[in-house]
DNA sequence: ACTAACAGAGAAAGCGTTTACCCAGCGCGT
DNA sequence: ACGCGCTGGGTAAACGCTTTCTCTGTTAGT
C-alpha cells in the first residue's frame, strides 16, 4: 500500500522505520559489515527497501567512509575508435569490482587536461587513468605531475597508458619495438622508399613511434631522410593532409608509414583520391589495429596492440587487482606488441 | 611552509583555519552562493584553498545540496562508433554545464541493463540517458520502467534516444522515414532485388529500419520477400554472416540493406571475401553514417544520423538547457535524416 | 541623536551514511 | 552462584559540505 512516489528518495532512515530497526541495523543488512545481524532482522529490512525502492545513496556513503567507489578515465577523444576500446577495456574491468566509470575529454588539450584532472579530483576517485596523448615539453607538464603527485598522497591512485611516467603507474606500450618490428617486416618485404606521417612532434607516443620505425629501417641500412618525414594532426583528417602534403611533394615513395591507424586511413582515402591505388602504387601502414582496418581495402598492415587488454590491465594495476602490489612497476613488462601484414603492403 | 603532503585531502575546515574565517564564509566564498563576501576574506580564502591544493568534495557537496552534478549514459558497446559517438555529443554537452558524465556498457542485455539502472540509481544523477537498444516484449520492459519511473518521481530526469518511449523525453530518431528515403532512392537508381541484413527481430530500431525499408519500396511496386530477410548481430560481424547466408542461399540480388553501418562493413567485408565486387556486383547501403564508412571501398551509401548532436541534445532535453521546458515532449521534432549516395550503390 | 534597515560574519543544524562505543542477554567454566 | 567473554542491537558521533538563523556593526532616514 505504501506508495513510495514522494518527493525524495527513500532514505536508510525510512528503511529503518519501516522495518522497525535502528538505523545501524539496516546499515549493516543492507550494506556488507563485519559484523552479522539476525537473519530475521536481515529479512525484515531487506522487504522494506524492496517495498520503499530504496537505493543506497553512493555519495553518502562515500562521505561517511571516506572512500569512494569511482574511477576517472581521461582520454583525448571518446569517438576514436583507440580510445573508446581502452574505455571498453577499463569499463569492463571496473564493473568486475563494482566500481563505477567516469569519462573526460581532453582533446589533446594540455591545458584543458590539466582542469580536467583538477575537475575531477574532487569525485576523490579510487583511481585515476590518463590514456590521453601525453606530450613532451608542455608547459602544463609539470603542473600536471604535480597535481597527481597530490592526488597520490591523498590516497588516490594513477596510471598512465602509453609512456613511462615514472613514479606514477604506467601500463606501457611498446611503441618503439613496435615500430622497429613494422619497419624490419616491410623492408624484408622488398620496400625501400619511405616515408612517415607523424602527428605532432611534441606528442611522445608520435614520436617514439617515428624513431623506432626509423631505427627498424636503419637496421637494414635505409634512411629515413627529414623531408620524408611530415608532421600533422593525429587524426585521420591530419593523416589525409599529410598524404597530400607528401604527394604535391613530388617525392617519389614506395611506403607511408603512418603512425597510427586512423591516420593510415586517411592516407588511404587520400592516395586514392589522388588516383593511386593504395597497396599496388604505394604500401600503407599504420599503428593500433583498431577493429576498422580490417575493413578497409586493402586491409590495413599494422602494429596490433591489444587494446581492450591495455584498458583491463591499466584498471587493475591501479587497484592492484592483478600481478601483486599496484606499485610493481608496470605488471609484468609491456604489453606485447605484433606485426600484422595485411593487404595494403604486398611483397614487392 | 605548509606542506599538503598529508594522508587526506585538505577539507574546507581545514582551508577556512588556514585563512582564519569560519566554515560558512569558506564555502561561501569557494562555492557560488547567493550571499555576498567581503572582497577581502575571499581572497584569503581562495590564497588559503591555492595553498593547502584544497578541492571540493564533490560528494560531500552533494550529500549536502541534496543534488548532484553527475550524468548516467547506458550504452551497449562503448567500442561501437555509433554509441561513442553519442557519447562523445554528451559528454561535450555535459562539460559545458560543468556536469560529470558516467558510463556504463549494457552490451544489449535487458537484465544487466536493468541492474545497471539501478546501481546508477545509487549515484543519484541528475540525468540518465539511455542510448542502449531498446528491445520489444522483453519480460524487463516493465520492469525498467517501474525503476525510470521512479527515479524520476524523485527528482531524476531521463532520456532516450532513438524510439518514442513516453512518458519519458525522447530524441526521436526517424528510423522509419530514413530507411524509407533510402530506399525509395535506391529504386530510382535502378535496383530491383533487395535483400535486408536486419538484425535480431527485437531491437526496435532494426525493426524500423526494415519497416521503412520495405515501405519505401513498396511505394515504387517492390516487394521484399520474407526470405530475402536475414536475422542477425547487431554488429559487424552479425553483418559478415547474414551476407554469408545470403549469399549461400543462392538469391540473386542486386543490393543489399544492412540495418546499420557496422553491419554494412561486415557485409562489404563478405562480399569481397567471396569474390564479389561490393558496388559493382551487388550494391551495399547502411545507415547512421559512422565516420569510418567514408573510408572504406566503396565509399558506404547511407542515411546520414548526426550522431553527436543527437547525444548533446539528449542531454540538452533532459536539463532542459534547450528547447524551452524538458518535458516539451522531444524537442521540435524527430532528428532528421539525410540520404547519402556514395561509391557502394552506383547507377544501375 | 535615534531608530530602521541592511550587510555580512559566524554558529549550528542539517544531508544520508558508517561505525566506535555502550550495554543487555546468554552460555560457559569454576 | 558468579564472573567472563561473546553476540549482536541500539545510540550517537563522525564524514565534509551547505544553509538557515542569529547577531553585530554600518549606513541612512527623520
Amino acid at each position: 500500500m505504501s506508495a513510495p512516489a514522494s518527493k525524495s528518495p527513500a532514505t536508510l532512515h525510512d528503511v529503518a522505520r519501516e522495518a522497525g530497526v535502528s538505523l545501524a541495523t539496516a546499515s549493516r543488512s543492507l550494506n556488507g559489515s563485519a559484523r552479522k545481524v539476525n537473519e530475521d532482522y536481515r529479512q525484515r529490512v531487506v522487504e522494506a527497501a524492496q517495498r520503499l525502492g530504496y537505493t543506497t545513496n553512493l555519495f553518502a556513503q562515500a562521505v561517511a567512509k571516506g572512500s569512494t567507489t569511482t574511477v576517472a578515465l581521461l582520454v583525448a577523444d571518446i569517438a576514436d575508435p583507440y580510445f573508446s576500446s581502452i574505455a571498453a577495456g577499463v569499463i569492463d574491468a571496473a564493473s568486475e569490482e563494482r566500481l563505477v566509470v567516469t569519462i573526460a575529454v581532453t582533446g589533446r588539450d594540455a591545458q584543458r587536461e590539466l582542469d580536467t584532472v583538477r575537475a575531477l579530483r574532487g569525485q576523490r576517485p579510487r583511481v585515476m587513468i590518463l590514456a590521453g596523448s601525453r606530450t613532451t615539453g608542455s608547459a602544463f607538464e609539470a603542473e600536471l605531475r604535480t597535481e597527481l603527485s597530490s592526488f597520490e598522497d591523498t590516497g588516490g591512485k594513477v596510471a598512465f597508458i602509453s609512456q613511462d611516467a615514472a613514479p606514477f603507474a604506467t601500463v606501457l606500450l611498446d611503441n618503439r619495438g613496435g615500430a622497429r618490428d613494422l619497419a624490419v617486416a616491410l623492408a624484408e618485404l622488398g620496400y625501400r622508399d619511405f616515408a612517415v606521417i607523424a602527428g605532432p612532434a611534441e606528442i611522445r607516443t608520435a614520436q617514439e613511434r617515428l624513431d623506432g620505425f626509423s631505427a627498424g629501417l636503419a637496421e637494414h641500412g635505409i634512411s629515413l631522410p627529414a623531408e620524408r618525414i611530415i608532421h600533422s594532426d593525429f587524426t585521420r583528417d591530419g593523416g589525409y593532409r599529410g598524404a597530400q602534403e607528401l604527394l604535391a611533394s613530388g617525392a617519389r615513395v614506395d611506403l607511408v608509414f603512418a603512425v597510427n591507424d586512423v591516420m593510415a586511413v586517411g592516407v588511404v582515402s587520400a592516395l586514392r583520391d589522388a588516383g593511386i591505388a593504395p597497396g599496388e602504387g604505394i604500401g600503407v601502414a599504420g599503428f593500433d589495429d583498431i577493429p576498422t582496418v580490417r575493413d578497409i581495402t586493402p586491409a590495413l598492415t599494422t602494429v596490433r596492440i591489444p587494446l581492450e587488454d591495455v584498458g583491463r590491465r591499466a584498471l587493475q594495476l591501479a587497484t592492484g587487482s592483478a600481478y601483486g602490489a599496484p606499485d610493481a612497476g608496470g605488471g609484468p613488462g609491456p604489453i606485447p606488441t605484433e606485426t600484422i601484414i595485411r593487404g595494403s603492403t604486398p611483397r614487392r
